[in-house]
RNA sequence: GGCGCAUUCGUCUAGCGGCCCAGGACGCCGCCCUCUCAAGGCGGAGAUCACGGGUUCGAAUCCCGUAUGCGCUACCA
């Protein structure tokens, strides 16, 4: 089997698209055959410059090796559609020659205004072949005029043309609705529909997995691969990505171009696994799949024919879950470029590695993007976290209790040998428990309180509500940062003429 | 306007004639765990299988029609 995935340079590619490229890259791979890479850069005046570059870097990102490209090379080549000109001029040389092509002299302004009246009429619009009927005369003096010239397939007039479609079996088109379209540009540049059909047969592509928008244009190709007498490829079209209002996904509904999503912290493997269960399903449970997983259950058959909205919450949920399997190496590795970007100045100075780890495994289970570490961890890595004195007061304590329960917090701490999380434990719930901190539970038993005091802590520590496990928070700060931290904020709990209690 | 494709919980889907008065997952809600937030566990709400006709002993599953959505209708791809 052989595969290919065919972008224009015209820009940066969704999610839609490597979707599509993903089914492609998965049959290849799947069947062992061969993933092709080619440029269908033919629209000179869309190209997007870098856009090549960016879509080659996109599927690298996301782990999709071709086997031949305009980069790699390959036996089919060249892979770049403005380097295989003379190929499509001789082949429509050929259609001509056996008279299934035709020159068109019209200009585009008479197509636009053909176009205008069909539709001021409510009339099916296409080309009217005008020049379809033209004698040889009248061809050699356009010709000899120096009038510019498309080439058009001549299609069948009359009767009806199916095609297979794999997915949704045969699909018919009355020969009727379907007019001639145009394989050269006046420019010399073949269309896309034109170069693909071409360049399919050339490079030996077994099976063309595109998007479902050009289910209307396959009858057209159909007849070309006829006129010409060629085997016919696999034809599967994959279901449209919707924005949430299922209109097409555009930018105003948050589908970005893929590489922004690398941006904002996505993990490829996530990305890719949404992909791949976004109008494909293995079985009503697997959810997990690593690209190997995937090559290996991959069945081109499940493919579904609805198309599918795109969900940003499920991508956040793929994501989460990939981000909480990343090993601790893995994990700065990867939060590594986002906290350099992220921290504030004074933090991302003497940021350390090490450190670094061991702040990310603790925050691991939070994390949903890779963006969210910076300002999740970041008052692991500033002088001094800075806070609201009001969010510094105990639970039920008004501010001289709390000033007074960190006072007598500090020197306990100050005292214990080690600084590991166990220990830290120990000695905050024995405070608790010497500071009469009970709690009574629903069946009536008394049992120590850790909460206002670990939440006192807390705060003095970070700066905030939501953290880690304060013990292992603790130990990961260090034993000097902690006293350091714990002693403002007891001058800032002192210095605070607010105490009243606060409700929580 | 014409042509085409599609249609199962808000979303992604399982289902390919009886196992389904429809299962899983995301999201949402509640409970548990618990030092907070997460994560995790348990539970809940949520789909007259778009609608209407058939076929059949029996239909989400097959057929026809309608509606709706989307796509194409470019010297774009």
């Amino acid at each position: 089997m052989r595969t290919r995935y065919a972008p224009s340079p015209t820009g940066f590619p969704h999610i839609g698209n490597y979707r599509t490229a993903l089914f492609e890259w998965l049959a290849a791979r799947h069947s062992s055959g061969q993933f092709v890479l080619r440029v269908e850069d033919t629209d000179r005046k869309r190209l997007v410059p870098g856009s090549m570059e960016a879509i080659m870097e996109g599927l690298r990102w996301l782990g999709l090796a071709w086997d031949e490209g305009p980069d790699v090379g390959g036996p089919y080549g060249p892979y770049l559609q403005s380097e295989r000109l003379a190929l499509y001029k001789e082949h429509a040389d050929k259609l001509i020659a056996q008279g299934d092509a035709y020159r068109c002299y019209c200009t585009e302004e008479r197509l636009a205004a053909l176009r205008a009246e069909q539709e001021a009429h409510k009339q099916p619009t296409g080309y009217d072949r005008l020049c379809r009927g033209l004698t040889p005369n009248e061809r050699a003096e356009r010709e000899a005029a120096g009038l510019s010239s498309v080439v058009r397939f001549a299609a069948p007039l009359e009767g009806a043309t199916t095609y297979h479609d794999f997915l949704r079996g045969d699909i018919t088109f009355d020969n009727r609705t379907i007019d001639d379209m145009i394989l050269l540009k006046s420019d010399g540049f073949p269309t896309y529909n034109f170069a693909n059909i071409v360049d399919d047969h050339l490079m030996d592509i077994t099976h063309v997995i595109r998007g479902e928008e050009y289910i209307s244009s396959a009858p057209r190709y159909a007849q070309v691969y006829r006129a010409f007498g060629w085997e016919e490829p696999v034809v599967v079209h994959v279901p449209l990505v919707l924005a949430p209002d299922r209109s097409k996904l555009s930018k105003r509904h948050g589908a970005l171009p893929l590489l922004e999503y690398r941006e904002l912290g996505y993990l490829p493997e996530a990305i890719a696994n949404f992909l791949l269960l976004l109008g494909w399903a293995y079985d009503d449970k697997t959810e997990f799949f690593t690209l190997d997983e995937m090559i290996a259950v991959f069945d081109d058959r499940r493919i579904g024919t609805a198309p599918g909205i795109f969900d940003r919450a499920r991508l956040d949920w793929f994501n989460a879950h990939y981000i909480r399997r990343l090993s601790p190496d893995e994990l700065v590795d990867r939060a590594w470029p986002f906290l350099l970007r992220g921290l504030p100045e004074d933090a991302r100075a003497n940021l350390d590695r090490d450190y670094a780890k061991r702040v990310l495994m603790l925050d691991q289970e939070r994390i949903k993007t890779l963006a969210d570490a910076p300002a999740l961890a970041e008052f692991f890595f500033v002088d001094q976290p800075e806070y609201d004195a009001s969010l510094l007061l105990g639970k039920g304590m008004d501010a001289a209790r709390t000033a007074e329960a960190l006072a007598a917090l500090i020197p306990t701490l100050a005292d214990l040998p080690t600084w590991e999380p166990e220990a830290l434990l120990a000695a905050l719930d024995a405070f608790v428990v010497a500071r009469g901190f009970i709690r009574t539970k629903a069946d009536g038993s008394e049992v120590p309180d850790r909460g206002p005091v670990f939440m006192l802590v807390r705060v003095a520590v970070s700066g905030r509500k939501e953290t880690p496990g304060l013990p292992e928070m603790l130990a990961v700060l260090g034993k000097e940062r902690t006293l350091k931290r714990l002693e403002a904020a007891r001058h800032k709990r002192a210095a605070s003429q607010v105490g009243t209690e606060v409700e929580r």
